[in-house]
DNA sequence: ACTGGCTCCTGAGGGC
DNA sequence: TGCCCTCAGGAGCCAG
């Protein structure tokens, strides 16, 4: 389930064996995904420019325009050898003039391969998206303003993906009990306070996830194209009834927006401005 | 303008 | 061992 630091870390994976690339031909073997795939004939041909990052969108930009790719819930990109015969569930092929050939894979077909011509910005897909959470838009004091006639949940909030980009249903379980913030908690009663502590645990856990899927970089090219970091110490996703590794707790579970959600009882009690001592 | 619920899909895991 | 059932999950879409 790639969230931002596995797109992240699939972007710099596969930015060296593209970048300054001739793209020899596109094979899509498989178009349903979560939108038909539609790619323009003039894709081969055009030499990659740069490997960006837009949310949880990959951005493949050429001379003519740029390819979207989303991995969705299963999806993964790996470099093969022209030869490699391909898998159950290998539904495209992006062919490089050079030789190997960058590889999508994805089981549940969650994930979209769009063509845009310029500017990419403007695509539907990306044009309503959110500031990205380690850029310099997004900080506490955004959270606070954003928030403040929102009754959804403040765990929906940080998901929600017109508010900020990239905050999965892990790291934003994650995030609220490193700032000891009860999930549940109407977005608009959290004060400015909390917010900031927020903020900076979103920062923080995405950051440091990106720095460990890095450390597993070497492995990309030729591996199953997962990143691999999953088994990253998490403190209460998908751990519900066990203990809290700060009190020893039970952690619970409650679903929010369709989504599990666990927390500490006892940590995450803070909405306001004197933080527990836990 | 907001919000909650639905949808796509397959594989993992639990129960028997 | 094997079968069947349930559920997870990103995010756009739509109805209320």
């Amino acid at each position: 389930m790639p969230e931002l630091p596995e797109v992240e870390t699939t972007r710099r994976g596969i930015e060296p064996f593209l970048s300054g690339q001739t793209i020899a031909r596109v094979n899509v073997r498989e178009s349903r995904l979560r939108w038909p795939v539609e790619l323009p004939d003039h894709l081969s041909g055009s030499v990659v420019k740069s490997v960006a990052r837009r949310a949880k969108y990959i951005l493949i930009e050429t001379a003519t325009g740029a390819l979207i790719v989303h991995l969705g819930m299963s999806g993964s990109l790996r470099v093969v050898a022209p030869n490699d015969a391909p898998r159950l569930h290998d539904h495209i092929d992006i062919e490089v003039k050079h030789g190997q050939w960058l590889r999508y894979n994805d089981p549940r077909r969650f994930g979209s391969f769009h063509f845009v011509e310029h500017p990419s910005a403007q695509h539907w897909l990306l044009k309503n998206l959110g500031p990205e959470p380690l850029g310099n838009e997004f900080s506490g004091d955004y959270l606070f303003a954003t928030s403040r006639k929102r009754k959804v949940a403040v765990k929906n909030h940080i998901m929600d993906g017109k508010v900020v980009v990239g905050v999965g249903n892990i790291y934003a379980a994650e995030s609220l009990f490193r700032a000891g913030i009860r999930p549940s908690t109407p977005a608009y009663k959290v004060s400015r306070l909390a917010y900031r502590f927020l903020a900076e645990a979103i920062r923080e856990i995405l950051a440091n996830a990106i720095n460990v899927g890095g450390t597993t970089l070497r492995d990309f090219v030729g591996s199953d194209g997962q990143p691999g970091y999953f088994k990253q110490s998490l403190n209460v996703y998908g751990r519900q009834g066990e203990a809290c590794n700060v009190c020893q707790a039970q952690l619970k579970l409650q679903i929010l927006g369709q989504r599990s959600t666990v927390y500490c009882p006892t940590c995450q009690t803070f909405s306001g401005w004197k933080r527990p001592v836990c």
